[in-house]
Order: structure tokens, then C-alpha cells, then sequence
DNA sequence: AAAAAAC
């Protein structure tokens, strides 16, 4: 290769002294520039050194840690067939199977013309096929908490010479109340060892986390956290309640969206949206932890391939997930957690490409937009949607008088009397566009009597369920930790 | 307030 004239500051990855067979796949890969992260992670983890890295996934952040990884454990890979010859020297968990399976896939294929073997393990489909794969041996694993603390309870994951942690995502780990699990998982690893840990912020707890795990870390931060990519373009849609579905269906048409993922905040809430799409013509599937680790998966794929113009999700799908050339993202509701907002805008607009989020808040969401907008640290645009056909579906009854009655009631308490820019109030600062005062429209939504109706269908479909799972967990004894401490408020 | 994650 000639590189000798480089007049920009253009970096290619030769610069790492990377094996040639790392190279070549990353070539194959397609990554000819690393991103940000990769010129700074890189040599740090290749250094040995341990890291407090802050960058969301779609930075490039799997192959930073990964590839460094995977150099580090070359010269001991073996060819040898013996399971003792490989035994787990690289663990990396994560907070969502998807994330776990997802990150796994990119290890597979950056490690493919080495020797080394890598494995991914999560909860929700059989323990078999991964218990054989880690008797047979692998030195990279990948794996959400509780499945893994199963398979090491089996004695068919053995973590006692793991040199590299990566903990991805750690926040969102903490969050979902992880951390029981991961100190177990960290007690039984050597001490003497590199960890990763990459968050999406830098909160008290997970400098705790840091202090109490980490030796001396490099902090390595690119773009700064919390804020969003300027190429995504975001649009803020005042509508009903009742009007969301008929606002999607609408955006999906006018805008001519090829593919989007729309985030709901609830799992019954992304299963009835999903199908008021498909009523409308429009091909759509739910992803959400109530649905089997099987639908899950080819709900993602089938979307992945382009059969799905909709996926309709939870957070499930907020964080990390990686689909290429996703033109948009809407978000149904609000994210309570402001943070969430920039984990799910950020599956658009991935790798440079420009993106859509469009996001739609009904009046009593003001304040998860008003918390947005302080965590993004500007104002967003705010417009107003007129859904021309409101979505009706011919299970829906007419709302019964009451709902009429709420509905006014509604309209009158939210009006500002004689304010010429409408019922929409926000406190901090102007809105970008004057706003009708679409509250005195005569249509009226019945969100409550759609949702009765709808949770006892769902109900009525639903496969039967154990009763409880407190007996089952106390039969566990002592391995079943509460997954959650109740943190009240 | 809701989501996720082991059987």
C-alpha cells in the first residue's frame, strides 16, 4: 500500500500493529477508517490498560474493544481440539440478548481467520447448544448475566482465567438491576485482569463501579455523552392521545418511510400498536420482553431484511441494536427516562447517514419532553400534526357517553383562555411553529375503553402463564437472588 | 411508571 502523501489526517487501521488476520477481516468488513473511539480505545486496550470508555454503540465501539481483544488473546490461541486448550480468556456481557447476540455476530466475524473461538450465551432459548459449545471450548464469551451465572452453576462455564471484562453498557446493567449479578460474576474472576467498561454516562453508581473494579482506568470519551447526532434531524409532533396511531400510519405514508423502528413505553402498548398497523396496511411486528426469545428474534431479522417496514418496540430495542440504513425513528410515547430518548434516536442516522426522529407527545407528556430537552441541552421543534383519519378499527365501539364527557372535560382545562398559540403550554421557551387549537377538534379519542377492549383480547390470546413465581423462586434457594431491590418511591 | 434479565 502507498499511503506516503496522506494530506488529510486520514488514519487507516494498519496504524495498530493489528495481526494481518485481524486485518484482513476487518477489511472484509468493509471499515477502511477507524471511527474516534477506535483510534483512542485501541491502543489502550491493546496496552493492557483498563477503561472507562464513554460512547454509545454505532461509534464503532464493538470493534474498539473487540479487535484489541482478540489481538491480545492471539498468541495464545491454540488449534488443539482439547477443551482445556480454550478456556474462556475473554468475557463480555450485556444488558439485552439482542445487544449480546449482536455483539456477538461482530466478534465471530472479526475473529474469523484466527484460531480463536467465541461463544454467545442469554436467557430465553434452550441451554443445550450453548452448554456443548463451552465444553467444547471457546476463549471469547458473550453473555447477559443470569444465563451465564446459570451455565456457571452447571460447572459449564468456568470463569476462573478470564484476563479481559467488558461490561457494554454497564449503565443500562445497573439499571435493570444487574448489579447483584454482576458482583457474583466479578467474584469469580481473577483479579489480575484488564476490565472494560463502557457506559452511556458516567453516573455516581457506575463510578462506583469503576472504583471498586477497575485498576487505574484510561477514561476515553468521544462525542459527549447525552448528546444526540447532529444528523439526525428531530421533529417533535403535538397529537391526542387518541391520535397517535393514526399519526404514525400517516407519517409512515408521507413521509414514505422505507422502514422504522417506533418505540412505545409499554409491552401491551407495542403489541396493540402493531396491530392497528398491520389493520392499516401497514406490514408491522412487536418486539418486547413478553414475546418469546424466538419471535424476538425473527421479528428483528425479518426486519433486518426488509420485510418489515414497522418494528414496533420497547426499550428492549433502545440501546445498542444496529440496523443498517434505518431512515427513522418514531417514538409512539415518550421515553419517561430522557435518556432513553438519545439511545433510541440513535438507531437512525447510524455510520454518517442522515435520520429522522419524530417523536409525538400528547399533552400529558410535556414533561418527559421538557426533561428531554434539558438532558439534549436544546429546544426541540415542535409541530403540530393534523391526522386527517383517525385510526378507527371496527372492534372499536363508539365511545360510550363518559368518555365524551372526559374528553371535554379534558379540552376545557388544558385550554388557555384567549392565547392565540393554543393549549399547549411549555414553560422554558417559545415553540418553533404556532399551534392550532386541534384540543377544540370535535373528533375525541377513547384511549381507555380501546385499551379495555384490547388487553382482554390480548388476555383471552395470551398463552397460559404460571401463576407465580415467588414459589418457583424460593425453590431455587440460594442461587435465586431478588433480581430487582424494590428502591421504592 | 415501565422496561429488561435465569429456570
Amino acid at each position: 500500500m502507498s499511503d506516503t502523501a496522506v494530506t488529510t489526517s486520514t488514519a487507516t487501521f494498519d496504524q495498530f500493529g493489528l495481526a494481518p488476520d485481524i486485518l484482513r477481516a476487518v477489511k472484509e468488513s468493509g471499515y477502511t477508517t477507524p471511527t474516534p473511539i477506535q483510534a483512542q480505545a485501541i491502543p489502550v486496550v491493546l496496552a493492557g490498560r483498563d477503561v472507562m470508555g464513554a460512547a454509545q454503540t454505532g461509534t464503532g465501539k464493538t470493534a474498539s474493544f473487540s479487535l484489541p481483544i482478540i489481538q491480545r488473546l492471539l498468541p495464545q490461541a491454540s488449534t488443539s481440539a482439547s477443551p482445556a486448550r480454550h478456556p474462556v480468556r475473554a468475557l463480555i456481557l450485556t444488558p439485552t440478548r439482542e445487544l449480546a447476540d449482536q455483539v456477538a455476530a461482530n466478534v465471530q466475524s472479526y475473529a474469523k481467520h484466527t484460531a480463536l473461538r467465541s461463544a454467545v450465551v442469554f436467557g430465553g432459548v434452550d441451554m443445550n447448544p450453548q452448554s456443548d459449545q463451552l465444553r467444547r471450548g471457546v476463549e471469547i464469551l458473550i453473555a447477559t448475566p443470569g444465563r451465564l451465572l446459570d451455565h456457571v452453576q452447571q460447572k459449564t462455564a468456568n470463569l476462573g482465567q478470564v484476563q479481559i471484562l467488558v461490561l457494554d453498557e454497564a449503565d443500562r446493567m445497573l439499571d435493570m438491576g444487574f448489579l447483584p449479578d454482576l458482583q457474583r460474576i466479578l467474584n469469580l474472576l481473577p483479579k489480575e485482569r484488564q476490565t472494560l467498561l463502557f457506559s452511556a454516562t458516567f453516573s455516581g453508581e457506575i463510578k462506583k463501579l469503576a472504583a471498586t473494579y477497575l485498576r487505574n482506568p484510561q477514561t476515553i470519551e468521544v462525542a459527549r455523552s447525552n448528546s444526540t447526532a447532529t444528523n439526525v434531524t428531530q421533529i417533535v409532533y403535538e397529537v391526542a392521545e387518541g391520535d397517535k396511531t393514526g399519526a404514525v400510519v400517516q407519517l409512515i405514508r408521507e413521509r414514505s418511510l422505507k422502514q422504522v423502528i417506533v418505540f412505545c413505553n409499554s409491552k401491551i402498548g407495542a403489541s396493540r400498536l402493531a396491530r392497528s398497523l398491520e389493520r392499516d396496511g401497514v406490514v408491522a411486528t412487536a418486539i418486547h420482553g413478553d414475546r418469546t426469545q424466538n419471535e424476538r428474534m425473527q421479528a428483528l431479522d425479518a426486519f433486518k431484511r426488509g420485510e418489515i417496514e414497522a418494528l414496533v418496540a420497547t426499550d428492549v430495542a433502545a440501546r445498542g441494536l444496529d440496523i443498517a440504513e434505518l431512515p427513522a425513528v418514531i417514538n409512539f410515547d415518550l421515553p419517561f427516562n430522557a435518556e432513553d430518548y438519545v439511545h433510541r434516536i440513535g438507531r437512525t442516522g447510524r455510520a454518517g447517514a442522515s435520520g429522522d426522529a419524530l417523536s409525538l407527545c400528547s399533552p400529558n407528556e410535556r414533561k418527559q419532553l421538557a426533561d428531554i430537552e434539558k438532558l439534549i441541552k436544546r429546544p426541540l421543534e415542535v409541530q403540530h400534526l393534523t391526522v386527517d383519519a383517525p385510526v378507527r378499527h371496527h372492534h372499536e365501539e363508539r365511545p360510550p357517553r363518559r368518555e365524551r364527557v372526559d374528553g371535554r372535560e379534558e379540552r376545557g382545562s388544558r385550554r388557555r383562555t384567549g392565547a392565540p398559540s393554543g393549549s399547549f403550554d411549555r414553560p422554558h421557551h417559545h415553540r418553533a411553529q404556532p399551534v392550532d387549537d386541534f384540543f377544540l377538534k370535535p373528533y375525541v379519542p377513547s384511549p381507555s375503553s380501546v385499551r379495555k377492549i384490547e388487553e382482554a383480547a390480548a388476555a383471552s390470546a395470551a398463552p397460559q402463564k404460571p401463576a407465580s413465581k415467588q414459589p418457583l423462586a424460593a425453590l431455587l434457594g440460594g442461587f435465586g437472588m431478588p433480581r430487582k431491590t424494590p428502591s421504592s418511591s
